[in-house]
RNA sequence: CGGGAAGUAGCGCAGCCUGGUAGCGCACUUGCUUUGGGAGCAAGGGGUCGGAGGUUCAAAUCCUCUCUUCCCGACCA
């Protein structure tokens, strides 16, 4: 085949970083604002974002949970009740301090001074646990399963889009329980949806699995991650989920009378997931020519594009294209886009944006009563058939543009774990030239985890999958029978 | 927050060293040509050079401060 042109000005290997921001514009995803790491997400973007909610919100109402909303600002000092969780978020903690401005010297400055300082939600844990304070009084109001969308603050150091930005979106499920076991069961489960999400929705090879204890959640006893891999070889925490035991009820004073009489601290999780899993989309499955999406969250299957020529045929031609538009109806999202765009450059702004489908459609589809098409996943290969069998085959198509997404995200994945690496020389040695994800033993103990450090690599997560084997910890040589995930991440 | 680089038209860049108030490519507009493929030719429109201050007769260019972005660290979804 002759070599063409990439549709992005830069490749992966060239600089994967540069890459990713080209992917980003190629699309028309998100851009910069005019605030220092806030990003602005442009329609199409929002479109991918709406889908991944609208599918996990269905889930999650599925799995009996209702949406709330709490307020944004919470006073800074139900922060001081929970001491690890406010350690965890203070040093990226936006603080609003006033109200009111005034001008001076041509200035606008704030005015009044808040009594007491509020932060901007980091996470809602406290604010939303002070409400279940009050909500629950009995273990016949347990359990409180809650989630909200909404959007939070973290002032990072270093923004990248999506990866990391100071303000980002997500959902935050918030529940209580009346035991630990129905707590614990709750946080697996809702790690669960995730790995769905993850997996089987935006077709993403990844290892679910637990932090170690000291990459817990701020306040939790337990945090459930999925460790998605990029294809620069670095994992990716794409969404967690918290065994809070009952440090937040301490904190919070969530207390209910139980069938013994007795008062008891309800049993808390949290779990969320945000827009970082676009950040991780595009690292997954995007190539050289840009975005590449799965089915269910592209916001458009099929585009098409007419080919106009001014010839007198053109509303034939049109017409043709809200015929295959209808034709198809309900089995796949259809776009025809009707701007005034060379039809050859339209085209390679849709290979950018990741449709799976884009349709050319002229006077010889129109006569042969056909669909020429341009396969996203299969490497732009391009295929004609007759509008009859196109109608019957999308949904085939589409399952088959999805299971080449996954194939190919799993066989990467599979091609950069390593499982042979024994002592610290080696995985240093390793993580020198390359990035992998390694599986080794581990001790459990925190000790030596500095050599980690050193070398840029933190353990991602005890995968649920163990293999039992014994074997001597990476890091001090002692026996050892834990699997842990050792990567470098984002 | 430490170390490095960069901000000039929507995007990518040149000009800066050796001050004299902007230029190129793509994109955009119009016309003609072309037409199953990311077109050609011609004519146009758009910027006061991230922001503030300073030096100077004169600043994109020199100096100071500041904001933002990118890379490497530390921090992190």
């Amino acid at each position: 085949m002759a070599s063409r042109k990439n549709a992005l000005p830069i490749t992966r290997k060239e600089d994967f970083s540069a890459w990713y921001q080209a992917v980003i514009v190629g699309a028309d995803l998100a851009e910069n604002s005019c605030v220092r790491g806030c990003m602005v997400i442009k329609p199409y973007g929002y479109a991918i974002w709406e889908l991944m909610q609208s599918i996990l919100d269905s889930k999650f109402k599925e799995l009996g949970h209702t949406n709330c909303y709490f307020p944004l600002l919470i006073p800074i000092d139900l922060f001081e009740r929970e001491a690890e969780h406010v350690a965890g978020f203070a040093k990226e903690m936006a603080i609003v301090t006033h109200h009111r401005i005034e001008l001076k010297d041509g200035k606008l400055v704030p005015a009044s001074p808040l009594e007491t300082p509020l932060a901007i939600r980091p996470t809602s844990e406290l604010i939303i646990g002070e409400s279940m304070a009050r909500w629950i009084k009995s273990y016949r109001d347990l359990p409180v399963l809650i989630n909200q969308w909404c959007n939070v603050m973290r002032w990072e150091m270093r923004t990248r889009m999506f990866l990391r930005t100071s303000e980002f979106l997500w959902q935050e499920g918030h529940t209580a329980h009346e035991t630990e076991d129905e707590a614990r069961r709750e946080a697996k489960t809702m790690h669960g949806v995730y790995y769905w999400f993850i997996h089987d929705v935006l077709k993403i090879a990844c290892i679910p699995g637990k932090k170690p204890d000291h990459d817990r959640f701020a306040g939790a006893v337990d945090t459930f991650s999925i460790e998605a891999m990029m294809q620069d070889g670095k994992a990716l925490q794409a969404a967690t989920s918290h065994y809070l035991g009952q440090n937040f009820a301490r904190a919070m004073d969530i207390r209910f009378q139980g069938r013994d009489d007795k008062l008891h601290y309800a049993h808390t999780t949290s779990w969320g997931s945000t827009t970082r899993m676009i950040g991780a989309l595009i690292m997954a499955h995007s190539d050289d020519d840009g975005l590449n999406l799965p089915s269910e969250i592209a916001p458009y299957h099929v585009v098409i594009i007419p080919l106009l020529k001014g010839l007198g045929r053109d509303d034939e031609i049109i017409s043709y294209c809200r015929d295959i538009r209808e034709t198809i109806g309900d089995a796949a999202r259809v776009f025809i886009d009707p701007k005034e765009i060379e039809p050859q450059n339209k085209k390679w702004d849709y290979v950018r944006k990741g449709v799976p489908f884009i349709c050319e459609i002229g006077i010889k589809e129109l006569e042969g009563q056909t669909v020429s098409i341009t396969k996203r996943a299969s490497n732009l290969e391009k295929a004609q058939m007759e509008l009859s069998i196109f109608k019957h085959q999308i949904k085939n198509m589409l399952q088959e543009h999805d299971e080449l997404l996954l194939q190919k995200s799993e066989e990467y994945f599979r091609a950069n774990v390593r499982a042979d690496i024994r002592t610290f020389p080696e995985l240093k040695a390793l993580f020198q030239t390359e990035n992998k994800f390694v599986m080794v033993k581990w001790s459990g103990s925190p000790q030596k985890i500095e050599l980690l450090d050193e070398i840029g690599v933190t353990i991602r997560c005890i995968p649920f999958r163990q293999s039992n084997a014994k074997g001597k910890c990476i890091l001090t040589g002692e026996d050892a029978c834990t699997d842990v995930v050792l990567a470098k991440s984002y």
